[in-house]
DNA sequence: CCAAAGTTAGTGATTACTAACTAACCTTGG
DNA sequence: CCAAGGTTAGTTAGTAATCACTAACTTTGG
């Protein structure tokens, strides 16, 4: 897996982004994403060995982003509970600088299109579970949520509402202020899970 | 928004399905299933004015079983507890029989990629969350279901958790028993949201 | 008999991608 | 110092393949 990425290939990245999260996948075309890049579609080819190559790299590089947010919130905040709730704000607050990486939370439709892309997209959602199971667990341990129900279901009620909030943000034009409902959705999760109520 | 369809459009919509969910949307093409219908591509446009139009057809042959079936679990139990419960059993039990809709669910991905297909989508989704909103709802008004948090993320929370799992059917090519692990993953909801603990 | 459901043989449009060429910008050796 | 050579990033003009869809004709069941 590569993650570094010359600036030009980010331009491109960022382009495709924008296309797919404002026309839809389908409308994502070599011919389009050039005239975005105000160059010809044989440019691309200077960039990315294929268009497959394009998408694969995205998500890649969303899933170092994530990586490090988290990774930057982890040390930032020790306690469980405040992690969680800051772990949120990072990504509504990355999202909503970066809508274009949007569409990269809802690919698993173009799934199995291509072994390189579901991989990609599998490791992107993986990265994300793991960060969340290590504070969803450590704050079993430490009596601050529930630990009658099994700490992977926790995750996944706690995943599965993230990204429907997000689906929804989506679906809405991204018509609401993202950070503001989903902090007080996430809110109610938490104390939903939590042990104090 | 027509709902009456032929026993041949059924079949076609069936298939198409299936190519989706095996292969991902971007297989789906005029070729492949004529190829699966054993019939020539030309022998579609006799059963559909379009692609388009089979796509849409399919989601509101699965927004009308959404309908009936939860009209029947909600005759069948009065609870609201019970019911919730009864309402995912009939999912679960539905996408086990019929796995070739699972796309459906998660179609938000090639949404925008036309109007018609857009619009069935969110008809869909939209009646899935009234009649999850009804059962939360009254459970709030009975006791069951805590009071504290607003109707609205409760729902967004149970769908979003229904929703991931679905997903993660899916992910994993069905590999595992999506009712059983289902039951209890919706156990563990439920019991979130209840007020008993 | 005729309409419903199939066939063959195409259509133009679009797709991702390539070959061949070039202008501008390093780098390096004499 | 400066020119020869190499690299980078662009260009134009294609390519074969595939796409959804159609016209015209044929078969068949009630």
């Amino acid at each position: 897996m590569k993650t570094d990425i010359t600036p030009r290939q980010l331009e491109i990245i960022e382009a495709a982004g924008r296309l797919i999260t404002e026309d839809g996948y389908a409308m994502l075309t070599t011919k389009r994403l050039a005239e975005r890049m105000q160059f010809s579609e044989a440019a691309l080819y200077r960039h990315f060995s294929s268009k497959e190559a394009i998408l694969v790299s995205m998500i890649e590089h969303l899933t170092a982003s994530v990586k490090l947010r988290m990774e930057e919130v982890a040390r930032r905040e020790e306690d469980p509970e405040p992690r969680l709730r800051a772990m949120f704000e990072s990504h509504f607050s990355y999202f909503k600088a970066h809508p274009e990486y949007l569409m990269a939370i809802f690919a698993t439709n173009f799934m199995e299109s291509s072994p390189a892309t579901d991989r990609a997209i599998k490791e992107l959602m993986e990265v994300m579970r793991q960060h969340l199971r290590a504070v969803v667990s450590e704050g079993q341990k430490s009596g601050v949520f529930v630990k009658a129900i099994p700490t992977d279901m926790l995750v996944a009620i706690v995943m599965g509402t993230f990204r429907l909030h997000m689906l929804q943000w989506r679906i809405s034009g991204r018509g609401f202020d993202i950070a503001r409902k989903g902090r007080s959705l996430m809110d109610a999760v938490i104390s939903l899970i939590g042990t104090s109520r």
